[in-house]
DNA sequence: AAATTATTGCAAATGATTTGCAATATTGCA
DNA sequence: TGCAATATTGCAAATCATTTGCAATAATTT
């Protein structure tokens, strides 16, 4: 009988603008700050989960110990590479099907999924 | 005047045999279950920076908020492929040098490192 | 064996993320 | 438009992984 409705409220209206505004994986302390704590930080990582489910956010490791958010838009599959030094975020697009291909031939796994980032310095830092 | 030393000690034994013997990325968690306890959670992890920085163990993500370690032991270079499933995860080797110096040709990055892992389904679990 | 000082265990701190719950805001419908 | 139904929020507290301070203990040196 009930009706299961999503709501378009103010918190997920300002997380979807800040993501979309700071267009860079970000992580939820970002967000907020962007924000301004105008909402709560635990609504950030509650409108995040909803994004993350409904596929409309990735998910991003760069292995500081937090999570890093990105919104898939229009762009794209792709990866990123980090520099070291000024912590500035390249996108990289690349051809992988090969490369899975083979990884999936090799271990007779099916793969649906993967990560991969790259660390190194940029043309300015080097 | 002083010299510095790195001492042989219980904790740092029994850390590199848990790690030695389960030869997987594991937990810090896991090491001290595997361990029985026997070292307190803070030498294990003490220990694994150790080792780390030592360039001994390598550092794995595979998201799930937590890190992993793996020794590098004899092992090439390599990343790992998960069963989303089981939980099982098979060693992956490849050539990426091609793939390497192609992200740095277009991106003028100079690439220090990069973290890469595939999830998907073991052929037991497909 | 004693002195030196690196290392440990334990408790407490930190940082990211999650959860419980009562107060509040959205929505569908009268 | 007005309200009830219920999805969502903010706030506090809980949880989890990891780190830090410090006095007690163990490894090395002399
Ligand atoms: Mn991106
Ligand atoms: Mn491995
Ligand atoms: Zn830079
Ligand atoms: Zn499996």
């Amino acid at each position: 009988m009930t009706k299961i409705g999503i709501r378009y409220t103010k918190p997920r209206k300002l997380v979807f603008e800040a993501l979309e505004h700071l267009s860079k994986p970000v992580s939820a302390n970002e967000i907020n700050d962007y924000l301004k704590n105008k909402i709560d930080l635990t609504s950030v990582y509650r409108t995040l989960s909803l994004l993350i489910k409904s596929e409309m956010v990735n998910v991003i490791l760069f292995g500081e110990g937090k999570k890093r958010y990105e919104l898939k838009n229009k762009n794209e599959h792709h990866h990123h590479l980090v520099c070291e030094k000024c912590g500035d975020v390249k996108d990289v697009e690349m051809k992988e099907s090969s490369l899975l291909k083979s990884v999936e031939e090799r271990s007779k796994f099916v793969i649906k999924k993967h990560n991969l980032e790259f660390f190194g310095l940029c043309p300015d830092c080097q």
